[in-house]
DNA sequence: GCGAGGGGGTTACACGTGTCAGTGACGCGT
DNA sequence: ACGCGTCACTGACACGTGTAACCCCCTCGC
């Protein structure tokens, strides 16, 4: 605006941002010897006084370091990069993603989030390895490669860890084992003698990542069913939208559909889906069973009550600890552990 | 470990990342033509075999430049951080904030959640500013001091954007009026003829910062009708635990209570309420109205249907473009916006 | 009196990058 | 033949920090 900022440009208010030198320049030392004195060097000795002197300076410049300038001399950082994705993940799921970033900063990482829109697994693992993080914790938006997981330890990178479906070689990988859920959910529903279970499958982009699985798992259990003395289970996938409309139409044909059981993705869906076939007629659970997962509290105040699937979740701490470990100690064994575990809770509704 | 790397550091996919003088010296040329070819410079003119040349040779070493030796160079790097409280935030919130995040990255900007676990405002801007953002969007977190943002500024960052009840000078504020969510909805309590207005006030800690501002705001609107023709509303906090046991203690002692409204801070709160009251043998709405707010699709479940505040939140997307347009020009009036509106959707429990 | 030893600092280099100011080589007009 | 301009590229510095290696001076022991 005024040609006054293009002759000087650097007046913000109280100028440039003092660094390290203008620190000795006050205190009347050299540069190294505030750095030493600063991170509490203790190889080197520095007497009491100039310690004093040196501290007053910075405080009264108000000094602060640069941690870019720091890690770049030190060749490393504590940043541990967190690519998320941009999915309208579920209560739980966020809560054990807050509870990760939580613990890792509470074990002095800085938390990076970063995103990787459409990108490809390399080019993906490109732009992550151009922040030299210590860790990255993948949470299964992309599926990386080998390629891509050896480019980020060549760039520093101590810990590799995926959260996914599958395995990647040379990483940390927690299986994330979806498919147990409706695995679990469908063998209780066959057990209560049900035998064509419907399975929701919402129609949200982004959330097929959790809803494919689940539905595999529960096909998975009608097929082993079938050897025993239930045997004949049929598993038929539901589109399914979260709202009302998308509801009432599929309860409307339902009885066209033939089915006496329905495991409905999450307590969200359940819940939706358990309404409307209430509104339509359908008698819960005589008529047609549900079972949800999650068990959100929410559940609980319907009538019937729903039953759903309850996930212990590897808490974010265990993650956290586990990334720190790898991080110490670079050679930790890739140890593979499952990141959940689920039970059936059966209320009213099955 | 072997001897040998001594002699001969350069062995890619063995140990060190390959530098830009790497692919210098694999093309033949000097570095600064390695630098102007890969950022594309348009201000020198570099011929098209060496440009291929060196895009050869660093594709081949799996070259990746230093972000952090890039931004100490550049003085200034693309970084927005984004302190976030460790609360166990509702849905809406927590989808406005994924949305500004992912907005932020489609703007090119990098991601960074910082705690501040129990630190003092002084403390936490510190170490924010050890990162030398460009920007800072605190979301209420800690109420950020008028030095806290001086130092802020004075480190490098273009644009301070505090999210939260009060302003806070040199920055942009985005007013997050919660009172405003209590307000309409006991206006509305109250123009229905209501007078004995509960609110409940969850007392899972770190949601203060929301219900209380929506606490104030009931407040208000009580006393601002006794001016009309409807005088005489009084409000009555109501401390709730998120879970059943609470829920029933309290619809156990609700006639002593001599009650005929409740706003329950929330639609998940609310849910747990009615239900409790509708077992104490309380009717919903004739004897006791009750408002939630979010308006989540779970409150259309029940029966009566949930009265219930809609937020209308700014989009990340409009808050990602403030962000956007401050770093641009600094000089951006700190314009304050009020970052939700709220409303009062009647459905049948009141 | 003189070397050893150590307390208290400093000098100098390295980390990886961006970019300004040169520097040859070459074509061209007079 | 000589200056001038353009092209294609290089040398050198700066960004802010950590730390190994060195240096000076004082004291102590013999």
């Amino acid at each position: 605006m005024s040609h006054s900022t293009d002759q000087t440009p650097e007046r913000p208010t109280g100028h440039a941002v003092p660094t390290s030198a203008d620190v000795a320049r006050l205190a009347g030392v050299s540069r190294a010897t505030v750095s030493y004195v600063l991170n509490n060097t203790s190889a080197v000795r520095i007497s009491e006084p100039t310690r004093r002197r040196v501290r007053e300076a910075a405080e009264e410049l108000g000094y602060v370091p640069h941690a870019a300038a720091r890690s770049l001399r030190a060749g490393h950082s504590r940043m541990v990069l967190l690519p998320s994705a941009h999915i309208p993940v579920g209560p739980l799921y966020s809560q054990f993603f807050n509870d990760l970033q939580w613990e890792l900063r509470r074990l002095d990482y800085t938390v990076v989030q970063y995103g990787s829109v459409g990108l490809k697994p390399d080019e993906a693992a490109r732009a992550w390895a151009e922040l030299r993080p210590v860790a990255v914790v993948s949470l299964g938006e992309v599926e990386l490669t080998e390629q891509a997981v050896e480019l980020l330890k060549r760039s520093g990178a101590r810990a590799v860890i995926t959260l996914g479906t599958q395995q990647v070689p040379g990483t940390h990988s927690l299986a994330m084992d979806q498919g147990r859920i409706g695995e679990v959910a469908t063998a209780h529903l066959i057990e209560s003698g049900r035998r064509r279970i419907g399975v929701v499958v919402p129609e949200e982009p982004g959330l097929g990542m959790f809803s494919r699985p689940r539905l595999e798992g529960a096909r998975r259990a009608a097929e082993s069913a079938g050897t025993g003395a239930a045997a004949g289970a049929t598993v038929v996938p539901l589109p399914l939208r979260y709202d009302e409309e998308s509801a009432d139409e599929l309860a409307g044909r339902w009885r066209e559909l033939g089915l006496d059981a329905v495991f409905a993705y999450n307590d969200e869906y359940a819940m939706l889906l358990m309404r409307a076939l209430q509104d339509a007629g359908i008698s819960v659970p005589e008529e047609t069973a549900v079972v949800g997962a999650d068990d959100l509290l929410l559940g609980r105040l319907l009538r019937p009550r729903l039953s759903t699937v309850h996930i212990d979740m590897v808490l974010g701490r265990e993650l956290a600890e586990l990334v720190d470990q790898a991080v110490r100690d670079a050679d930790t064994p890739p140890r593979s552990r499952r990141l959940l575990d689920s039970r059936v809770v059966r209320r009213e509704s099955s």
